[in-house]
DNA sequence: CCCAGGATTGACT
DNA sequence: GTCAATCCTGGGA
């Protein structure tokens, strides 16, 4: 079969893959297994943000607020929207994030149905305020590192067929490519 | 101090 | 398709 590969190669090892930029680490993370106390599963769609980007909580440099996106690579971002749901960054180079918007679950599915309502699957973690929702991830978890526990994070290790379109919900920046999907999966909480 | 504006979701027409 | 819910940050007065 004619593939199929991340346009970038795959930097597997820990600290190491998140010392990049947030475009790079976003595609890379597709595929890639998140799980929160034993919870979760793969990552299926992401978006990237960095300093100069006007869409970036960081474009305006450091507050209190975002703090934790200044901090080492691997460190967890975790920010309220609009007054209710919470959303997932993982931290890249200086100022620069993944947002984690959609995993399909593979883990602990009993606690993320129990977490939302029991609502159908594909509602449990197809969306970045769903799936912290279903992961029990809040501001708790703000500045925490990806490699520690209650975390858990395995790299993607195979070769993974990419999509690429704009990022959602945002009204600066709107056309550039900086959303990322794994192509054919059910889990994406929009199409491409 | 005040208050506009969200990297969303779910309910409803 | 439209739209309200709900918190709280950060910029400006």
């Amino acid at each position: 079969m004619p593939h199929d590969q991340s346009a970038t190669s795959p930097a597997t090892e820990g600290p190491d893959l998140f010392s990049r930029s947030a475009e790079a680490v976003a595609r890379d993370l597709i595929g890639a297994t998140l799980l929160y106390d034993g919870v979760g599963g793969m990552i299926v769609e992401t978006e990237a943000y960095h300093p100069s980007d006007p869409a970036s909580h960081s474009f305006k440099g450091q507050t209190l607020r975002n703090a934790a996106m200044f901090g080492q690579p691997g460190t967890v971002y975790v920010y309220r929207i609009y007054g209710m749901h919470w959303c997932l960054n993982f931290v890249c180079e200086p100022g620069s994030a993944v947002l984690i918007r959609a995993i399909e679950p593979t883990a602990g599915f009993d606690r993320m149905s129990e977490r939302r309502g029991g609502l159908a699957p594909r509602l449990l973690t197809t969306g970045p305020g769903r799936l912290c929702s279903a992961l029990g991830i809040t501001r708790d978890d703000d500045g925490r590192s990806l490699f520690e526990l209650p975390f858990t994070f395995s790299p993607n290790v195979r070769a993974r067929d990419v999509l690429v379109g704009q990022r959602i919900g945002i009204t600066k920046a709107v056309d550039e490519p900086l959303r990322f999907g794994l192509a054919g999966s059910r889990f994406l909480s929009r199409k491409f």
